[in-house]
DNA sequence: CAAGTTTGTGCAATCGTTTGCACAAAGGGG
DNA sequence: CCCCTTTGTGCAAACGATTGCACAAACTTG
């Protein structure tokens, strides 16, 4: 291919100057005394040779890499994917790096993925914790690295940005209620559960109005509910949504003629057929997280920070007014 | 937070067992020559220690990072993301870890984003090349950092992978033709149009019966060229995907029954809605890049290698039989 | 048991940068 | 013109690990 790879240090620039490796290192920094014509000459010479820092180096000394890593569920969910890339985006904005580690359930542990990036020495950890059995290790690791758990609040000493999941649920509900409907199917894990409850029962909806079904379902299970339980709308949270979609389909329901359907997660294919969403901005989700890790990078000692975020109802034309 | 955080060195290893920072080192390397008892005390204590190797340090003699980059285009295309996520896990098994940069149009150009991963003097730098313009820096930074083109052949002397975008597009025209459609509306970009026009020529369809689309359109131009030309199918690429959906919906138009859809690229919300697609083996891509890439990484002399994978076509309801 | 080999250990240099300290030269004020 | 500050430069020690070389101690082997 190349037969070779031409590294250009600031000692051959200095070389190069006549100047001492010092004198050379401080053409780089502003704050640095050095008269005007030697800076000039090291950064036009600098440039012509080809020379680029080594941040490797440099990172030894300052103890800093200007990266910070983020370890992720490899779950087929678009919105963790969105995450990932406002989360670079707007790391980049502030001249940060970002190294991904994805957790694959059943090939590596989330454990694993933190260790391995926690020994290139990131400046500091995001992770979206999905197995909370055994965490000790997280204390260990929280030990030398920052750290910031993110739509999670494990542990109360470590800085966490969680999402008012019983709100959105709740906000969604209402949502529901408020075009008229009462005969609900909810399909989601329990941790919304305690939102779409609260609304049901503010409204004064009896409870055998609504009937549940579990995060982790088949299609079947979908066709069956509807069948049996005759819902005007469903409301279906997060992992459950792809599989919600497809039943309605396969029983060739059209939205929201003949049922309604909100579903929790702005995700892209939702926009794309047009479902009524809850939805958190992805964008103030990274702010709020860059911001709170840009923060922490300089303190070590201000108590953690817990941070919530509010959804909102994205309204397309999948629930119909009854 | 946490007020303190401890590092543990070799060195306060090496101090609390009593034997040179030499010796401490030989400890975790295999093949180096050290007593049995020593090296178990060593271990023991640096687990105990908390000792995590600074990869750093090692990068800095070894100038290996053991870190891979992407450069990735932040387009709003789920194949790209796909790609990340499988590299980054086919990668993970090799010992290697990822960083990303995304190329977001009119914010960060490619130039920037390589620039910014190459200073963390990561051992490689895949790139999913876009802006054709302007491609000398691309050159200049081969010269120090090793290199592979994904999805693009730019530069004779630079590793590529590239997909056969003409076959695949010959491929799915002729599943269309096979399925008794002759008059053909084709949404995308030029890449793509010689695998197309050779399968339509092929057929002996006169070329007045296919009607051609750019890539980059709006949903009103997808609807004026489907009642314009009253085609029997529409062959989707890419970027094309979404807007060619929304149209037929908008027209309410039901799909196989009143039009027939193929798109190109297997993403999520297409195999959610049901579209038949011509697909491409992500872990097949994956698979093929880390194992040229790790081959690459002990050997600069031999030439550069160009590979081409195959498309195939994934079957689903979204084509009527004429 | 002498000579040669193997084995285990430590010293010190190295990777490329940064930075505190020392010191010379230049400038400024009385 | 002397003393004091300022300015610019270089030396050398970090940062944390790896590794060639030297050398002693422990083994072979004839």
């Amino acid at each position: 291919m190349k037969g070779v790879f031409i590294i250009v240090t600031l000692k051959d620039v200095a070389r190069e100057c006549g100047v001492s490796i010092s004198t050379a290192s401080r053409a780089f920094d502003k704050s640095s005394r050095i008269s005007q014509p030697v800076r000039q000459k090291i950064l036009a010479r600098a440039t012509e040779m080809g020379y680029t820092p080594n941040l490797i180096a440099r990172s030894l000394k300052s103890n800093r890499t200007n990266t910070i890593a983020l370890i992720i569920p490899s779950i087929e969910n678009r919105f963790y994917i969105d995450v990932l890339k406002h989360m670079e985006i707007t790391l980049h904005r502030y001249g940060y790096r970002l190294l991904v580690s994805f957790v694959q359930h059943g090939v590596t542990t989330e454990r694993e993925c933190l260790e391995m990036v926690a020994s290139a020495k990131v400046d500091a950890v995001i992770m979206i914790p999905i197995d909370k059995d055994n965490l000790s290790y997280i204390e260990s690791i929280s030990d030398h690295t920052k750290f910031i758990q993110l739509f999670s609040r494990l542990f109360d000493q470590i800085d966490s940005i969680i999402m008012d999941d019983a709100g959105g649920a709740e906000l969604g509900a209402n949502y529901l209620i408020r075009h008229g409907h009462r005969r609900i199917l909810y399909a989601g894990g329990e941790d919304r559960q305690t939102g779409f409850w609260r609304a049901i029962d503010q409204a004064g909806i009896p409870r055998d109005q609504v009937r549940i079904l579990p995060g982790h379902l088949s299609t079947e299970d979908v066709c069956r509910a509807i069948r049996d339980h005759a819902p005007s709308a469903i409301f279906s949270v997060a992992d459950a949504n792809e599989v919600v979609w497809q039943a309605v389909r396969q029983m060739e329901l059209s939205i929201p003629e003949d049922i309604s359907l909100i579903v929790y997660d702005n995700t892209k294919w939702v926009s794309l057929v047009g479902l009524t969403a809850v939805a958190h901005d992805l964008e103030q989700i990274a702010a709020t997280l860059v911001a709170q890790l840009l923060k922490r990078l300089n303190d070590d000692i201000s108590p953690a920070v817990h941070l919530t975020l509010d959804p909102f109802i994205v309204e397309r034309k999948s629930v119909k007014s009854l």
